[in-house]
DNA sequence: AGTACTATTGAACGATTGTTCAAGATCAAA
DNA sequence: TTTGATCTTGAACAATCGTTCAATAGTACT
């Protein structure tokens, strides 16, 4: 096992994350990855069985700096921190921008069913660290209990993917940073009432 | 000529907008517009260039939207409108709750060169349109003048970004109508004080 | 009716796709 | 050092990709 497990993945994740999954072909995985077809299938069974690991890897990275979110003195310092973070990127990588999820949502068509459960099982997994963010700032009183945190935290994941996606297109980042104080100031802002 | 462009168009356009891009083969055109290769080929040149048109036609559709929403007597509740009908779908074609263009996005490492400034001058335009918008909502008073027209649509667009993406994701479309309250309420709340 | 021009057809092209597999290399245990 | 198991290699595979082009059909004008 000439790399590990850990950096294979990384340099997989590098590449998918900039081109998509359809966009990256064997041969540029073989290249980039500086092993031969019949490595690569031999300890991911297949391209699909290395972007689903891809995919963990990336939530689980996700999910713990959520969590590091949640679990911070001042969560809400620490939710404008990890916004500008993961918005204001350098220059030379700005697809980082986007969220690979969100990216990948656009190929779900192509997407084999291994995949397409680690996405939705993905996607669950962040939508939980979410509430548990809300739940925090929530109990940090930098936000008032007046909805249920579940609802705040969909709205929240909503603003994310917006401001990701936006940061995308922007590189006009002192917009993106206006956008993420708006974001502060609605969270702890008005919701609608609710006429059922 | 068959078929006229325009329904040549649209269907290609159901094509690329529930599969994107890459994953859309030739073969699969041909069958889904009844036409044989050489024909696409001659009508619009290749591939891209039919991807281009698709765009064009979608951008000019959504522009027509956007404008008709800053026409209406009540632009808040025309734009109310255009988020219930452009982000609650039937089931059936759930895709379309996405933005073409965003979806597009996805792909852009993959587009040739006339795709994307096809796509870089579509958002161009649909961001004028948002601009457009907002002029007339503080036109009509709906909402405060505190802010410039075009940072505030900047944030509209960016919530429309969220909202279309989310709403691909979620199949609740109770949580999606709060969504779109929450985001009328935000567009007539404060603005961070910006600190220059 | 005949000419000139454009549109359509469908077989075929070279390139690339994801994947396989027999052969060789590597390593740990006996 | 030999055995057995695991991992790596790279040529090769069938399938599919976007595209071309000579032949045919269709249309418009004289």
């Amino acid at each position: 096992m000439r790399y590990t497990d850990d950096v294979v993945i990384e340099k997989a994740t590098g590449l998918f994350w900039q081109k998509g999954y359809l966009a990256v072909g064997m041969r540029e995985l073989q290249t980039a990855l500086d092993m031969r077809p019949g490595s690569i299938y031999n300890r991911f069974k297949s391209k699909d069985g290395l972007f689903c690991k891809v995919i963990c890897a990336y939530v689980e990275q996700n999910e713990k700096d959520l969590l590091h979110v949640a679990q911070s003195p001042s969560p809400l310092d620490a939710l404008r921190d990890y916004f500008l973070t993961t918005l204001i990127t350098p220059a030379n990588q700005t697809h980082q921008r986007q969220c690979l999820l969100i990216k990948t949502l656009a190929e779900i068509d192509s997407l084999h069913d291994d995949s397409r459960l680690t996405l939705s099982q993905g996607m669950e997994t962040l939508n939980q660290a979410f509430v548990k963010v809300v739940e925090q700032l929530i109990a940090s009183h930098s936000i008032a209990k007046d909805e249920e945190s579940e609802k705040i935290a969909s709205w929240l994941q909503c603003q994310f993917i917006g401001l990701r996606t936006f940061a995308l297109i922007t590189h006009d980042d002192e917009k993106i940073r206006t956008l993420i104080e708006k974001t502060l100031v609605d969270l702890q802002g008005n919701w609608p009432v609710t006429t059922h």
